[in-house]
RNA sequence: GGGUCGGUGUCCGAGUGGUUAAUGGAGGCGGACUGUAAAUCCGCUGGCUAUGCCUACGCUAGUUCGAAUCUAGCCCGGCCCA
């Protein structure tokens, strides 16, 4: 594929269907199919595999030749209060789209999160009630703030599928249903795993691939943007698309975003996340110990900084990754307080912050003294719980103002004297204490 | 609906009447080391303002001096049959 468009290859994984390319060929390993189920596990292919009767060969094809702006599908289930970086990515990519004068379709999916994406699960997903589902999709807007174009006239729509969704009635989800079999569903990632396992799979979890792609046919979609995981759920708004005589769109897949553990995605249950909410001591600190193996995609995905100017020594690159995501976020002078505040509770020997400003606050007010050191850790919420502070301070992981603190039992007669100093637990935990 | 097997701590997975929050592994957290990384070694890993007191092996009753372990009912799942 001819890179004519930076903009819109950086970083991605995948576009498809692209009959001109061959280098993204996935080349499926000969897997003999499933013994069991007599499937062939072609994780996330598209139902109808083969070639696509799709009128045009390339996505740069549609962009270039059809004489006005693509509609760029991104749908996001509020899930959850709020969203971390492996959100952004998409999210990013669709500014993009929005810049080059393309309109982004945000999709709230307000109906489809009461079910659960069963993609990469394990398990049934929780249902979640509607007025849950509504205060999450307010927060997920608010901080999609830094990163879409949200006052451009004409390249923002927001959609919550349950417009359309929470109104099919049987018929028409008959006819959805029909349109794929068993077999099709079965194959996907995760269903196939789950059936092996013999865990349960609920028939509800079938509905939601044809839901999000029936969203692709009701805002009328150019472009799907996706993990690489979705390559299923997009492939899925393709059939339907042609299924209700649209113009199928182009899947753009991004790649995965690993967490800080640096092995699995990027997710709050697994807490390896980068939040985007975090204050901005919190997120640098987070971000300047990412793993080296992940700097160059962060770099690639998070961060539109080139590629080839990149400083040599790894710890610089983390620094400069750390720097660079929290000013998107927090702007730069935030971020700056944040890399110095950092440094100097950090680096051994620099105990004393000259800037503790950028340091969280705890108001002892909240706590009755005398106090025990261990309820004050459980109580700013640095430990899970005080039996949890206990084993903490047992550990040697807490100081207080720079002195390590190994008596577990130590109390405090008067909050004046905590005042001010910084409570730390482990590397990357601190709290100011305050009045 | 019937038969059958199963439901254990964050996850996986032992345990099948008896001092003890319950073997082991993974994961997580912490310490040392380091580049605040990785690897490695070591420690911790139910809760409670805690020399003690609670709550825990799907739920509820029961048997027993004593149950995660036995009994009954219920709930949930897998498989097979219909």
């Amino acid at each position: 594929m001819t890179q004519s468009l930076p903009w819109l290859y950086r970083g991605v994984s995948e576009i498809f269907p692209n009959r001109a390319d061959s280098r993204h060929s996935h080349a499926s390993p000969p897997n003999g199919g499933n013994p069991r189920t007599g499937l062939a596990s072609q994780r996330g292919e598209p139902p109808h595999g083969g070639g696509s009767p799709s009128p045009d060969e390339s996505l740069e094809q549609r962009l270039t030749e059809l004489h006005r702006p693509l509609r760029v599908k991104w749908g996001i289930d509020p899930t959850a209060r709020d969203i971390h970086l492996g959100h952004t990515i998409p999210a990013r990519k669709l500014r993009a789209f929005q810049d080059a004068g393309h309109t982004a379709v945000l999709i709230i999916g307000d109906f489809t999160a009461q079910i659960g994406d069963p993609t990469g699960k394990s398990e049934v997903r929780r249902q979640l009630t509607a007025a849950i589902v509504a205060q999450n999709a307010k927060d997920y807007l608010e901080q999609m703030r830094p990163i879409l174009d949200f006052d451009t006239p004409g390249r923002l729509e927001i959609r919550y599928n349950s417009e359309w969704l929470a109104k099919l009635d049987l018929a028409k989800t008959r006819e959805l249903l029909s349109t794929m079999t068993v077999g099709q569903m079965l194959a996907k990632e995760g269903f196939a795993e789950r059936y092996l396992k013999e865990n349960p799979i609920y028939l509800h979890e079938f509905l939601y691939p044809l839901m999000q792609g029936y969203d692709s046919v009701a805002v009328k979609a150019d472009v799907e943007l996706g993990g690489t995981d979705q390559k299923f759920n997009i492939a899925v708004g393709r059939d339907l698309q042609r299924h209700f005589g649209q113009l199928p769109q182009f899947g753009v897949l991004l790649p995965i975003l690993l967490g800080r553990d640096g092995e699995k995605k990027m997710s709050k249950s697994l807490d390896n996340y980068v939040g985007l909410a975090e204050d901005p001591l919190t997120m640098y600190s987070k971000l300047e110990k990412i793993p080296d193996h992940l700097l160059e995609q962060y770099f690639e995905l998070l961060t539109n900084l080139p590629l080839e100017t990149l400083p040599a020594k790894p710890r610089d690159r983390q620094k400069l990754l750390a720097l660079d995501i929290v000013a998107q976020y927090h702007g730069i002078e935030a971020a700056r307080r944040a890399q110095e505040t950092a440094e100097s509770l950090v680096v051994p020997g620099g105990k004393d912050a000259t800037d503790t400003s950028a340091i969280p606050e705890f108001s002892l007010l909240r706590v009755q003294f005398p106090a025990k050191l261990f309820y004050i850790l459980s109580a700013s919420g640095m430990c899970k719980s005080s039996s949890e502070a206990r084993r903490q301070i047992q550990n040697g992981a807490v100081s207080l103002g720079g002195d390590r603190i190994t008596q577990v039992d130590l109390t405090f007669d008067d909050p004046a004297e905590l005042y001010g100093q910084v409570l730390k637990l482990g590397k990357n935990k601190f709290v100011k204490l305050v009045p």
